[in-house]
RNA sequence: GGGCUCGUGGUGUAGAGGCCUAACACGCCUCCCUGUCACGGAGGAGAUCGCCGGUUCAAAUCCGGUCGGGCCCGCCA
């Protein structure tokens, strides 16, 4: 039988036997260790048997080895433990020499970050790599906890669409059977919104897609949206969810994956229970006081605002968290909701963190006939295309005032870890330049 | 798409006109080593310095082109 390294401690005294991948070997002569790598952690086996030894000659890491032997307690073993009189039994051999060492750090330099991508299918095998996404699958228990908590089901919408569902970002197109084109969805966003009506409070986590051609630390062409959808409530109220997620997710982590979070020396991000909201006119004036750069003209926050207001609510307001709100008609998008009060101000806010834009969320337009208009007038669609009719059959059958947010995985596991570029926190990352491994 | 920047054994780096017949660390191979955990020691294999062209007596090093990256901006999560 089978246990794992984890649970050796439990078994001092029996003979037991571990499987697992060699990840490192320590040859002293008439001793040796090696470690061995199951998903449970590592394990230090001792060999003083010469025939044992050399069963691993020519035989390079990543070799795959059942080992029998006698768990016992040694303070000098790293976790305490080690498995003695072992016998080695070699279940799948590796001869070749692996293109990338994974039983240290590996280098995550800007300019090295192409072979650490090219070489992900076994440098991912590296522990603090590993950590990585076991903190990014942390995440997302936690996000998918705080949903259920909360009375959203989880749903999942297609990503083979007919035409753009939101126009703005660009689209992937392709041909379909040669009989019509194809897009892939930048967003779940009139899927959620319809289902709104069917089943109240939505939340899906999937990929999506942007053919932007952008080269930076915080875009990909594709990455995981958490994406959430909820009927009758308030801004207000939206906010106060978004943040009572960050906050469950947060305590979770810092709860459940702290091994992994020291790893990258992740610092447990610091903000108030209600997450203080700026509008963006503010931000602009105080950036601009405090950079002599004007802003208060732009539509939108620059990435030096972004990082810059960080830092001063960080500094100034106790949070790493803030809330940007009151964005322009301008840049908004059609089936957002405006203010009753101010037709040119949006009802939405982004959540900045750790000095980047990690959720947008608004108020959504539920009245058919000002949601029609808005696409005419702001978007110039047309309600017969077949990418805005089923949305607008759905909001014209009945849609109560909703809202919700999208939110980017890989860039809230960045930001968590401290780590510099997004790809960072992507298992198999995609971009203008990569579509491989 | 624009600006800036980088490309040297498998990996990470040093070298910035001649000392380069290209150096160091890790990894790999051989040998020694009974408590390692970045083990230690001795020896060895492995790169015509991304590619093409030019300048020069001489180019990894300078220039031009080209290919492939990175960072920032625009756009966004």
């Amino acid at each position: 039988m089978r246990i794992l390294s984890k649970d050796l401690t439990s078994h001092v005294g029996q003979k037991v036997a571990i499987e697992g991948w060699v990840h490192k070997k320590r040859l002293l002569g008439g001793l040796t260790f090696i470690n061995v790598r199951d998903r449970s952690g590592l394990v230090q086996v001792v060999i003083k048997d010469k025939d044992e030894v050399e069963k691993l000659r020519g035989l390079q890491i990543g070799t795959i080895l059942r080992v029998q032997g006698n768990p016992v307690d040694e303070p000098r073993a790293p976790g305490g433990v080690e498995l003695h009189d072992a016998t080695l039994e070699v279940l799948v051999p590796v001869t070749d020499e692996p293109a990338i060492e994974i039983d240290k750090p590996l280098s995550h330099k800007p300019d090295t970050l192409d072979t650490l991508f090219d070489y992900r299918p076994v440098g991912l095998r590296n522990l603090r790599e590993q950590a990585i996404f076991q903190v990014q699958a942390e995440i997302g228990y936690a996000l998918r906890q705080y949903f259920r908590n909360n009375g959203l089901t989880e749903v999942h919408t297609p990503k083979l669409l007919a035409a753009a569902t939101e126009g703005g970002a660009e689209v992937f197109k392709m041909d379909y059977f040669g009989k019509q084109e194809a897009t892939l969805a930048q967003s779940p966003q009139f899927y959620k919104q319809m289902l709104v009506g069917v089943f109240e409070r939505v939340f899906e986590i999937a990929p999506v897609y942007r053919a932007e051609p952008s080269a930076t630390t915080r875009h990909m062409t594709e990455y995981t949206s958490v994406d959430a959808e909820l009927g009758f409530i308030t801004l207000q109220e939206l906010e106060d969810f978004l943040g009572g997620m960050l906050h469950a997710t947060v305590d979770h982590l810092w709860q459940q994956a702290e091994p992994q979070l020291k790893q990258w020396e992740a610092k447990k991000p610091v903000f108030p229970a209600k997450i203080p909201s700026l509008t963006m006119a503010d931000i602009h004036q105080k950036f601009t006081a405090a950079t002599s750069t004007d802003t208060t003209q732009e539509k939108d926050l620059t990435p030096a605002e972004e990082k810059w207001i960080c830092e001063w609510a960080k500094d100034n307001l106790d949070s790493e968290a803030v809330f940007v709100s009151e964005w322009p008609r301008v840049g908004a998008k059609f089936y957002h909701k405006f203010k009753d009060d101010d037709q040119e101000v949006a009802e939405r806010v982004d959540l900045l963190f750790r000095g980047v834009e990690i959720a947008t969320a608004s108020l959504r337009e539920h009245r058919y006939e000002r949601l029609l208009a808005q696409l005419q007038d702001m978007a110039g669609g047309d309600p017969e295309n077949p990418g805005f009719k089923p949305f607008l059959s759905a909001m014209k059958a009945g849609m109560p005032p909703h809202g919700g947010f999208g939110l980017g995985l890989e860039r809230l596991t960045q930001k968590l870890l401290g780590l510099n570029n997004v790809k960072e926190a992507t298992l198999f990352p995609r971009d203008i330049n990569r579509l491989a491994p």
